[in-house]
DNA sequence: CCGCAAGGAATGAACGTTCACTCTTAGTCC
DNA sequence: GGACTAAGAGTGAACGTTCATTCCTTGCGG
C-alpha cells in the first residue's frame, strides 16, 4: 500500500539528517561533543543535564540511553580525551631517538593536540583528580604516569636527564606547559607557535643535565 | 552618675570574652575556615550551603548574616587568600638584591605558604573560578599579573632574565610550581623540601640567560 | 502492525535562600 | 549587685526553584 510513502521519507531522513554514519555511536558522539564546552565553561557541577540535552539538541532522557548518569557521562569523556591525547603524542613517537630529540617530539605533540583541541585539554586540566572519577579512569591515569616515571628513570641512568626523583621532573614540565596555556590565557594573552618554541627550550633548560 | 558602674562589666566582658577580636569577624572567619577545605575537596557547585554551616557549626542562616550570598562567600574567601599569599610573598621581600635572589625568595616564600596553607593554596588554583567571580576579585587578581609583568619587563631590561614575553615566563614559572604542588599529590609523591630546592634551581635555569 | 529509539513532561530529592522565632547580652534602674 | 528590657545574633524548618533521573507517549523503519 504506502508502504513505499511511508519508506521514503525515512529514507530521506537517513541520508540527509545523518550524512556519513546512521550511527549508535554518533548520537553518544554527539552528547560527549556537546557535554565537552560546557564541562569546560561551567564544571561538572555547575552544568545540568538538561542543559547538556539542549546543546546536543536531543531530549534528556536520551542521554540516560547512552550514559546510566551523569557520573558516567563525565567519565566516558574523561577516557576519551585521555585517549585522544595520549594516541596523539604516542603515534609514531620516536622511541629510539635521542632524549632531547623525544623531549622536543613530546612538547610537540602536546602543542599541537592543545590547540587543535583546547577544550578537550582544559577539560582534562580540570578534571584531573575530582571525586566524580571512577576507579578506570583513576587507573588510566595512573598508568600513563608510570609509563612517564619509567620513561624518565631510563634516561636519568643513562645521564641524559638531570637526576632527581621523576614525580619532579613531571611536575616541572607538565606544569610549565599546562601553566603556559593556562595563564597566558588568563591575561587575555594568546600564545604564538614561537612561544611555544621558547617554550620547550626553556623547560628543557630546566630537566638537562 | 553610674555610668561608670555601667561601662564596667561592659569594658570587662570585652576584654575577658573576646581576649583578641570582639567577635564580628571572628564569625565570618569561622565560616570562611569552614568553606575553604569544602571548595577544596568538591568545588563551588559541589559544596552546599548547609555543608558549610554544618561543618562551621552555625545554622545555615547565620551564613547569610556575614555573607550576602554563597557568591559572596567564594569571592570573600578567594580575595582573603590571594591577600594572605600576597602578604607572604611581599612583605621583607628584598626588592634591591639581584634577580637570581629575588627569584631564589619568590620561590621560598611560595612553598612556605603552599606548605603552611595548603588548602588555601589549592583553593587559588582552582580553574573552575572562572565564572562566579565577581569584577573586584578579577580586578585583584590583574593587578598582580600587572605586577609581575613589569617586575620582569624590568629585570630582562637590565639582562639578567631571559628575553621573552613576560605572560610565557610567568606562565612556566607558576605552572612548575603548581604542577609540581598538584601532579606530585596526585602521585601519591611527597614533595620533600630538598625537592623544592632542586625545582627551584630547575625552574632558575629555564628563565635564566 | 510491531518493535524500539527518542523526546520531554513528570518526579522526588536537594538546592540556595528566607523568616518567624529563640536565646544571649549590654545597658538601665532600683 | 541583681532584676529587667531592648536589641540583635543565631537558628533551622519551610519556600520556591532546579536538579538528576524516570517513564510514558510518539512516530518511524522494517
Amino acid at each position: 500500500m504506502n508502504i513505499h510513502f511511508g519508506m521514503s521519507p525515512a529514507a530521506r531522513r537517513l541520508r540527509l539528517d545523518r550524512p556519513a554514519t546512521p550511527g549508535r555511536d554518533d548520537k553518544a558522539e554527539q552528547i560527549l561533543e556537546a557535554t565537552l564546552p560546557l564541562f569546560v565553561e561551567r564544571g561538572f557541577y555547575g552544568t545540568s543535564v538538561p542543559e547538556i540535552a539542549a546543546r546536543a539538541g536531543v531530549g534528556a532522557g536520551t542521554i540516560y540511553r547512552y550514559f546510566d548518569s551523569k557520573e558516567a557521562l563525565v567519565n566516558a569523556l574523561f577516557r576519551k580525551c585521555k585517549a585522544a591525547l595520549l594516541s596523539r603524542v604516542l603515534t609514531d613517537f620516536p622511541f629510539h631517538a635521542n632524549t632531547r630529540e623525544q623531549f622536543a617530539a613530546l612538547w610537540q605533540r602536546m602543542v599541537d593536540w592543545a590547540v587543535a583541541e583546547p577544550d578537550a585539554f582544559a577539560f582534562l586540566e580540570l578534571h584531573a583528580h575530582q571525586s566524580y572519577l571512577d576507579e578506570e579512569s583513576r587507573a588510566l591515569e595512573g598508568r600513563i604516569v608510570q609509563f612517564g616515571v619509567g620513561f624518565i628513570s631510563a634516561a636519568q641512568q643513562r645521564g641524559e636527564l638531570r637526576s632527581g626523583p621523576p614525580a619532579v621532573l613531571i611536575g616541572i614540565v607538565m606544569g610549565a606547559f599546562i601553566g603556559l596555556r593556562s595563564k597566558s590565557a588568563q591575561c587575555g594573552y594568546s600564545v604564538t607557535p614561537e612561544d611555544w618554541r621558547l617554550a620547550q627550550q626553556c623547560v628543557w633548560e630546566a630537566i638537562r643535565i
